[in-house]
DNA sequence: GCCTACTCATCGAACGCTCGTTAAGCTACT
DNA sequence: AGTAGCTTAACGAGCGTTCGATGAGTAGGC
């Protein structure tokens, strides 16, 4: 259906894979212009010119793991909004629901989707900027559905629109896997409050999780 | 009142000055570690060695715009927060207010307190992580009073907390003065989104502003 | 009233180091 | 034989920082 295969992955030279780990670990923690090309395959265990060998340069590894990250960001999506159905309400709390959770997750990534664009080459942020735009935009469409259909009854949609994307983005910062915070809980939480938001009262508000995914979203495995 | 004093500043050289406002555009723009004081210098109309005249080098300058911009947001609340009264509703409104209106009006110094305190060295950084959490706790002051009050009815206090911060810091990446938006419209809108979720019923939810801020913090002056 | 001493604001030139990048070569497998 | 997956060694450019000098302003002693 998509242009990206499905298996082909997997056979990553280990050079590759830990020189892709190293850079995203570093980048995301002190910034692409503090790390240098010497940390990164020290960290890796590899020689410098490892790197020139899988890329022409230190912008073109940025740039594969920043398409990398929304690869996987937006592939979650697809699977959470498919499974939604049609619904304003459900579509919204199914974007809400991946974003929080790849936030979680990957707040590695996460952090780096959300800083690090800067650091590429003009024609290739632009590029990049677009994707941003798209993944921004699964956020508008079901609210200007709900708003559409009356069931959302808020009068500041955008605002609100902001905030629920502000509010999920900020999970990559503070959500720690290892804290009293369950994701599934924290999810529900994110779901609940975007619908208060939005002036939109469930039919069933008391059933937990009704609104915010499926069992299959909840407990969430790539391949079966 | 406080240690710092009224009226000395001003007495600025204009090098001094150039050089401040050329690294803090610069920084706040592509980063720490993507300029050269080379390029700030250029861009101030001074040499070089200028900066050194005024700091022992490049992270000390970054070090003094991010604690002359924290001063400048802390006494914006200071004063908000003075005028609120004791109703944490109005508090929490002031906060919301004065933090909002920095992120709009101070968007570049914003980014930069936001976005580069991680390339202040580690003693530097860990003072101005201080300032941070303190900033942060001026919200969670006046939602635990009315919680506690039972005013705001909200069953999730500390996800409502770290979503009203993350919408109004979020407003100095997309908030242009140039833009539709009246400032103080959206303001309102934010401190509306923040009520709501905290279940705050304002006694006259209709008066326009009556728990945002007063005239004076609106059309706001530092000097009288 | 003027010389002296000193500070402030700024400059140009250089230093040593680290940066991203390149070239050339060496295994080990297919 | 050829390619995939690296290596060591070097290059030039640009980095943050240092040094010493210069001119303008200014306060104090005579």
């Amino acid at each position: 259906m998509l242009s990206r295969p499905e298996v082909p992955v997997a056979a990553r030279p280990a050079g590759h894979q830990s020189l892709l780990a190293a850079a995203s670990a570093q980048f995301a923690e002190r910034g692409f212009h503090a790390v240098s090309i010497r940390e990164i395959a020290a960290a890796a265990g590899v020689s410098l010119s490892a790197l020139y060998h899988y890329y022409p340069g230190k912008h073109a590894l940025l740039a594969a793991l920043l398409h990398e990250g929304m690869d996987d960001y937006q592939a979650r999506c697809d699977e959470a909004v498919a499974e939604a159905g049609h619904d304003p309400a459900r579509r919204l709390a199914a974007v809400v629901g991946a974003t929080v959770r790849y936030r979680a997750e990957r707040s590695e990534a996460s952090l780096l989707l959300m800083n690090e664009a800067r650091a590429l080459e003009p024609a290739e942020r632009e590029r990049y900027r677009t994707r941003q735009r798209e993944a921004s935009n699964r956020f508008r469409e079901p609210i200007d559905a709900g708003v559409a259909a009356g069931i959302f009854t808020t009068p500041y949609p955008d605002d609100v629109r902001r905030t629920i994307i502000a509010a999920s983005n900020a999970v990559a910062q503070w959500y720690r896997p290892d804290g009293p915070d369950s994701l599934d809980d924290l999810v529900e939480r994110q779901v609940f409050l975007a619908y208060r938001m939005l002036g939109y009262e469930p039919r069933n508000p008391n059933a937990r999780g009704a609104h915010t995914a499926t069992a299959a979203g909840r407990s969430r495995r790539r391949s079966p």
